[in-house]
DNA sequence: TTAATTTTCGACTTGTAATTCGAAAAAAAG
DNA sequence: CTTTTTTTCGAATTACAAGTCGAAAATTAA
């Protein structure tokens, strides 16, 4: 029988678990992350990991998991107002963006883990690939409805999404400054970018 | 003595076996790809590869160093005319564009690979980095002008950079269709993407 | 044809890192 | 204070893949 307590504490050295492996996948790179290095930063025997997560995969998928989670939960609320996609976009990418803003590491990892990760990783459609389609999903209506609005460039809303998150990404984790960049900045930025093709 | 025809052929064999290196990258992952694999592709023994490369690593350097002196060598020639940086910049991404047309699985690797690729391999200043920042080099520099000279939107250039970067990507590697992007195409994705500053 | 020289490769060695085992320590229950 | 349950971990075990070795096959030179 586990009290209450009991869990809490359970899921408390889980969590510290996967803190630990996030900072050991930043700087190693992910393949060459090691069990054995996890287990030194986290301050457990390397077997305990065992007792927590069954492999070093499920640690992995765990931190996507839990993120990607994170970011659906944060942008869901304000996806609904469909009648101005261009502000809405906007909003919604704010608010990633102090989501980022908070935890730069985890959210770069969020972002670029999938990109670098073995596929064997992606099969059996794992949880945070939904959230991640969902989100992708809704960025995606977004945009066109804001070209058939022509509140965006005339174009196929796959290749501006493409070319917003080189963009996105370039502001947020390419910055040589280090100061938080401003909802009021990146504003501008998108602007500057998309055109001010509803607004003028 | 090695006869002029001897070294031919061995030139020849290297190249069958970047080939087959290409082919296992594409598929497996970077890190899973094994020699074994290599070998079994290329059809050799695995002893013979190290006959050729010391090393799994140097058969990974040499692609890029190969792929990135050739996209080097093909742009170099038409970025002389800094009068009209916008256009110097259409014609030089373009001609990337064939080249990436003619050989699709090289490039999205050679443009890939170094993101996913362990950093370890990136110390000494290996050749094709040499070629790489050349190239982002004059692009960067184009961008500049082209934003002094209002023929791009005014932003931080390493920022469009970006932007430019993830929509040429998307232009070529997303493709749901098979056909080959035309010139004519691509200009008028970058044109509508960046705008008409110059020209309206 | 024989003697180099160049290529090739099967079998082995080596190193690394994931994963498991079994027993002990710690905590909770009775 | 026992007994039971939960946690912990050092010391194996196992798997896998890079790299080496030494001898054979193929090719070239004499």
């Amino acid at each position: 029988m586990v009290s209450d307590r009991q869990s809490k504490e359970r899921e408390f050295r889980k969590e510290q678990i996967l803190k630990a492996a996030l900072s050991v996948f930043k700087s190693n790179d992910l393949e060459k992350a090691t069990m054995d290095e996890i287990a030194k930063e986290a301050d457990f025997g390397k077997a305990t990991l065992y007792y927590y997560f069954s492999s070093k995969e499920e640690i992995f998928i765990e931190i996507l998991n839990r993120g990607w989670k994170m970011i659906w939960e944060s942008i869901e609320p304000v996806i609904h107002d469909q009648d101005q996609p261009r502000d809405t976009f906007i909003n919604a990418l704010n608010i990633i963006g102090s989501l980022v803003r908070n935890n730069q590491v985890l959210f770069e990892f969020l972002f670029t883990a999938p990109q670098k990760m073995p596929s064997s990783l992606n099969e059996g459609q794992p949880e945070w690939k939904g959230y991640q389609n969902k989100m992708y999903g809704v960025f995606q209506g977004l945009l066109e409805e804001g070209i058939a609005k022509k509140e965006f460039p005339q174009m196929r809303s796959d290749l501006l999404m493409r070319a917003i998150g080189g963009l996105f990404h370039g502001l947020f984790f390419l910055g040589n400054e280090k100061k938080p960049m401003s909802r009021q900045t990146m504003e501008e930025f998108i602007t500057t970018f998309i055109g001010n093709y509803g607004t003028t």
